[in-house]
RNA sequence: GCCGGGGUGGCGGAAUUGGUAGACGCGACGGACUCAAAAUCCGUUUCUGGCGACAGAGUGAGGGUUCGAUUCCCUCCCCCGGCACCA
């Protein structure tokens, strides 16, 4: 089941997929990136792309960061191209403040899309800096006393002004965006720097500050632009240290610590203190401090305050053949003019063979060439597609009105919606769920839906691991050998010892687990066990291997179990079946043995529901399953009552096991006599009746440690429960000799006696 | 470097709110059935000592809180995943 679970998650990039096929989905996607468009909710920019100077293409993101080494620094150019983006900076505090609302979801997921939203408090500072200004964003403005230079993005304009005539700071920055590349290893690089010989000017000191590019100031967020205060920012702190300039504390610390500018201590950049060297904010606590100085920056517009979100807006534009179409032609006289309604969908062409240098479609004249919709002109349609983000963005709205050509959704949607239960990889944490939950508030805001939040309740699914195994070459290089060709020894601790190729019986090295992905080779598939096993019971085995949420070390170790359950499973039902003995009886009829049974019958039916509902924890909910099974295969029945407990135990365990074993169990359904689908018998019920209990078992510790057991009846109090304690002999010879000091009872679990 | 998730028998894992550590399954070992093997069934299986009843140790390491800690707190080690030096 976990295949079937992994099988839910690709179903994403299956919609995505098909979706792009699918000139209907087209039609509403370019119809709504339209309207959008005209809202001034899409709109054009440029932006930055990674280019491949070799192949003349652009490179998608992941050859280039994730370590592949497909491509790295010099062989990756930077473009700049016009690109469309969504504003869904717009809805960053919607899309935050909604996650407290998503309880379905797991908290792990809601953290990250928390942290890659990324609010933070704060102000904007304007610096003048000759003719020019600097703006800043910071969240400590509070420390404004304390800044002693400024440091600028690699990319920033007055880096690249100053750099015209300066051929070292040119070179330097070059070498920068290079870098900058690969994001991988950044956490570790080296901070560097180059003094631009530009001078920014305090705004209310009127001291000078020298502008310096560094490599840790990213273009990316906020200004592209630092005040450095080095005595209370780490990273501030380090480049100072490297490159000599001052360190002025300006907020006090602890009694306990001393100020001291060569060392960085913990405290320094801490919540706690007041403002020091801060001329008339001195005294001020840190916050403050903070809106003194932000007012005082309002009065002379030199400054105000800022909320700041990590989260870009969405670039939607793809310079690759396979997406939809991005609906817009660009003609000279009248400018990127939409296509019109009654034009939509652009289909692909379907005949384009994708080569590897770029996208297939800039080189098709017959999509490329179009009249301009305006003026009537020729002019040239937008080759770049969507971002297929796009289309997973809404398909399963469509899944509910699929075939309506009117309108892209109708009021199906919102019956159907929202989705209960999502069930996704955890790579698809942040971006498609992120992107989900903005497209179905666009289209909320749109008038076309009433939901919120598109999905109810979430899992994510843990990753699937396997083995990895390689043989190097002369070079270095790695060749990949599927663990189904590799040959495995293990010592006597299921430790790999060796391994070798099955194709030539010549040794590989063993490569750690990891997670499964082409590049490794060690991607399993399941339909070998299908063909062997059959589909329940793979699915069985590896719903049973680990909770869905953690990731797996996929073995085959164990699939033997799932299929021998399944087969005593099968014999039992149909050797009851044959009986013919399925009368209706009483519970009261029952006795002892057949009562306990039908008590854990009962118990198994509400921890399963529980399992497979509330917790999701399918592993558990089956071994449950299998408990039972086997307490029902001992049990040998008599007598026209204790048949009928059998019927309707079977009956429960097959309508249970059903989500998982659907095959077997629709058969086993029909053996027992359902006249529909196992599926529309609905789930067993629990007979609250049949939990009560006339006796439990009761844990003797003396100390803390067990020393005993006593049956007793529910509900007995602390000194009757100390009276049979007292009376067993083990408890007994522990307490020997002692006083009992105290007596702690946990109603009808166990009885601790504190004695010395 | 930062963030997130983990570390429990030979293995996958269980222990849901601080209350019997090791459910369920795999593997292994022993037995029944069989001329034999497979399949099936029964039993044992955390480690150490003991014929046994039992006793001691034990959930990555070390400390703490508690009558009681796999669970809570502190320090540290290791593994997996993600990443954004976020001002």
């Amino acid at each position: 089941m976990r295949t079937q679970l992994r099988q839910l998650g690709f179903a994403i990039d299956w919609a995505r997929e098909l979706a792009t096929c699918d000139p209907d989905y087209y039609r509403w996607n370019q119809w709504f990136f339209l309207r959008l468009l005209k809202r001034g909710i899409a709109y054009k920019k440029t932006g930055t792309v990674n280019w491949d100077p070799v192949d003349q293409t652009v490179l998608a993101n992941e050859q280039v960061i994730d370590g592949r080494g497909w491509r790295t620094g010099a062989l990756v150019e930077k473009r700049e191209i016009p690109m469309y983006y969504l504003r869904i900076t717009d809805y960053a505090d919607e899309l935050l403040a909604d996650l407290d609302t998503l309880d379905g979801w797991p908290e792990r997921v809601r953290a990250m899309q928390a942290n890659w939203i990324g609010k933070s408090e704060g102000a904007e500072i304007v610096f003048a800096c000759g003719n020019d200004s600097i703006k800043v964003f910071t969240t400590r403005p509070d420390t404004l006393m304390g800044a002693t230079f400024m440091a600028v993005a690699a990319e920033h304009p007055l880096a690249l002004k100053a750099a015209r005539n300066n051929a070292k700071l040119a070179a330097f920055i070059e070498q920068c965006r290079k870098e900058e590349v690969s994001e991988a290893d950044l956490g570790d690089q080296e901070k560097k720097g180059m003094d631009t010989g530009l001078k920014a000017v305090h705004p209310l000191t009127g001291e000078e500050l020298p502008v310096w590019v560094a490599n840790y100031v990213l273009m990316g967020y906020g200004e592209g632009a630092i005040m450095a205060v080095p005595a209370h920012d780490e990273r501030d702190f380090e480049f100072a240290g490297k490159y000599g300039l001052p360190v002025r504390q300006v907020i006090s610390l602890d009694d306990k610590q001393e100020f001291d500018p060569q060392r960085w201590q913990d405290g320094y950049a801490g919540a706690s203190g007041r403002l020091v060297n801060s001329g008339e904010f001195d005294g001020l606590a840190r916050d403050q401090g903070a809106q003194a100085i932000v007012a005082a920056l309002e009065k002379r517009d030199a400054g105000r305050p800022r909320t700041q979100f990590r989260l870009h807006d969405w670039g939607i534009s793809r310079q690759r053949y396979w997406g939809c179409p991005i609906p817009i032609i660009h003609c000279d006289d009248c400018g990127d003019v939409p296509v019109p309604e009654e034009d939509l969908p652009v289909v692909l062409p379907e005949n384009l063979v994708p080569d590897g240098s770029g996208n297939p479609l800039e080189k098709d004249a017959g999509f490329v060439n179009a009249d301009c919709p305006q003026c009537g002109r020729a002019a040239r349609r937008e080759t770049d597609t969507m971002d297929t983000f796009v289309d997973s963005s809404w398909y399963f709205l469509r899944y509910a009105c699929h075939d309506n050509d009117e309108a892209m959704v109708d009021e199906r949607a919102g019956q159907w919606m929202p989705v209960d239960q999502y069930i996704g990889g955890i790579e698809h944490a942040i971006l498609h769920l992120l992107y989900a939950r903005y497209w179905t508030k666009l289209m909320r805001d749109e008038g076309l839906l009433s939901i919120d939040e598109p999905f109810s309740r979430l899992l994510t699914q843990g990753m699937v691991l396997a083995e990895t195994y390689y043989r190097a070459d002369d070079s270095g290089r790695r060749q990949w050998f599927n663990p189904a060709d590799v040959e495995v020894s293990r010592d006597r601790n299921g430790q790999i010892s060796s391994a070798v190729a099955r194709a030539d019986g010549r040794p590989v090295e063993f490569g750690g687990v990891e997670k499964m992905a082409k590049s490794k080779n060690n991607g399993v598939d399941p339909q070998q066990l299908v063909d062997r096993y059959g589909a329940d019971t793979v699915r069985l085995f590896s719903m049973f291997a680990a909770p869905p949420e953690q990731s797996l070390e996929w073995s085959e170790a164990g699939v033997d179990g799932a299929w021998r359950f399944l087969r005593r499973l099968w014999a039992s039902v149909n050797s009851h079946a044959d009986s013919g003995r399925t009368r209706a009886f009483r519970p009261d009829q029952l006795s002892g043995q057949a009562a306990d049974l039908r008590r854990q019958l009962h118990e198994t039916i509400a921890k399963v529901g529980d399992d497979m509902g509330r917790r999701q924890m399918w592993n558990t909910a089956i071994a449950a399953i299998m408990e039972l099974c086997n307490a029902l295969q001992r049990f040998r029945p008599e007598g026209e009552a204790e048949h009928g407990l059998m019927h309707e135990a079977w009956e429960a365990v097959v309508r249970m096991i059903a989500p998982v074993a659907p095959h077997i169990s629709e058969a086993l359904w029909r053996k027992l006599g359902g006249e529909h689908s196992v599926f529309s018998a609905g789930w067993p019920e629990v007979d609250k009746t049949a939990l009560e209990r006339a006796a439990v078992t009761l844990v003797v510790q003396v100390n803390g440690r067990v020393r005993g057991r006593l049956e007793v009846a529910p509900g007995i109090d602390r000194d009757s429960a100390l009276d049979l304690a007292t009376g067993d002999e083990n408890v007994a010879r522990h307490l020997d000799g002692k006083t009992v000091r105290k007596v702690i009872l946990v109603p009808d679990k166990l009885l601790n006696i504190v004695a010395s």
